[in-house]
DNA sequence: AATCTATTTTAGCCTAGGTTAACTTATAGA
DNA sequence: TCTATAAGTTAACCTAGGCTAAAATAGATT
């Protein structure tokens, strides 16, 4: 399936001949986006990374609230697979952004904001696992790759994902 | 499609009546994984994010060299949408690292090794962008998208990927 | 009540990746 | 050839996210 230029949509007007084949083709399907576009979509991942983290210990705390009852650091570190250190540091920002709350020496809380920024990371992996285990990848596999995935899939792709994943639910049922 | 236990895997052994339903099937498939295994979940990411951007720097600098005919720092830092140091800085990098070569103030060259990750990741890259088109996500979109994941996609789901994309392919001709 | 242990925090260190501002080098044109 | 401008580098700074080691606190036990 060769995309042709205007489905591509960032190519712009084509000015040369429009009916030649292959070499000329295959060249511009490799070509990068114009300069601007391109930078925005860095720009776009290296913002996903500035709050991956955050979503992350969000949705691991809420996880911990609403399976054990309470949030603590070792456990939080024990999970992370990071020292007991990193997660206090993290911590402060979650709560110097106003996501997490709690006194010192006592486990943690999420603030309304934390909560509405877990429930969505929450939504958002268990759409993109679910995705991922009904394209047929191992569950194993599945986990890993949705926990790095999940932060850098916008909502159109989101909606897509879930939308297949519930078809195939269909026709497995 | 709910999942049974031992096809997620990690949960192990089943104590408690296996054939009760809803709320406690529910809560199960919500569990996470053991510490453990959760943890080195999250150190592959971690470890993801340490060749991001080297991988995406010796894939654009490859562009650059087969449609350009050079790499340099100005294009680079335009494309990557950040400042000349900061490119200079990541380049002093991936030259320690042995992927990049260059005398000071000229254009850059890739290494063998370079050049190997670049192919690999120029490959990842083309595959799950792809698939995120065949699956139906717009150019844009999945341009966008295919740019943060592709860093955190295994092989097997890659396989998958490459596969579904395939047969739409076929489906489409 | 005193103390021991587990937990949490703090301090000091490191690397990566970003910035601006100032400096050096390459190169094209008068 | 000289010089203006473009390109690349360096220095000094910042934040995030890791670490270890040491200090502080909470809670349980005797």
């Amino acid at each position: 399936m060769l995309l042709r230029y205007e489905e591509i949509g960032y190519i712009g007007a084509m000015t040369n001949s429009p009916n030649d084949v292959t070499p000329d083709r295959l060249c511009k399907a490799d070509a990068l986006p114009p300069s601007d576009q391109h930078a925005q979509q860095y720009a776009a991942v290296r913002n996903a990374h500035e709050t991956e983290l955050l979503e992350d210990y969000v949705e691991l705390i809420a996880h911990m609230l609403k399976h054990q009852g309470e949030a603590r650091s070792t456990d939080i570190a024990a999970r992370m697979g990071v020292s007991q250190a990193t997660v206090s540091k993290t911590v402060a920002r979650l709560k110097s952004l106003g996501l997490v709350s709690s006194k010192p020496y006592r486990s943690l809380f999420l603030t309304e904001k934390g909560e509405a920024m877990a429930a969505m990371a929450h939504e958002r992996h268990a759409i993109v696992l679910q995705f991922l285990r009904a394209l047929g990848v191992s569950d194993r596999t599945a986990r890993i790759d949705a926990e790095g995935m999940e932060h850098h899939v916008s909502q159109e792709t989101l909606d897509v994902m879930q939308r297949f994943a519930r078809e195939q639910e269909r026709r497995d049922a």
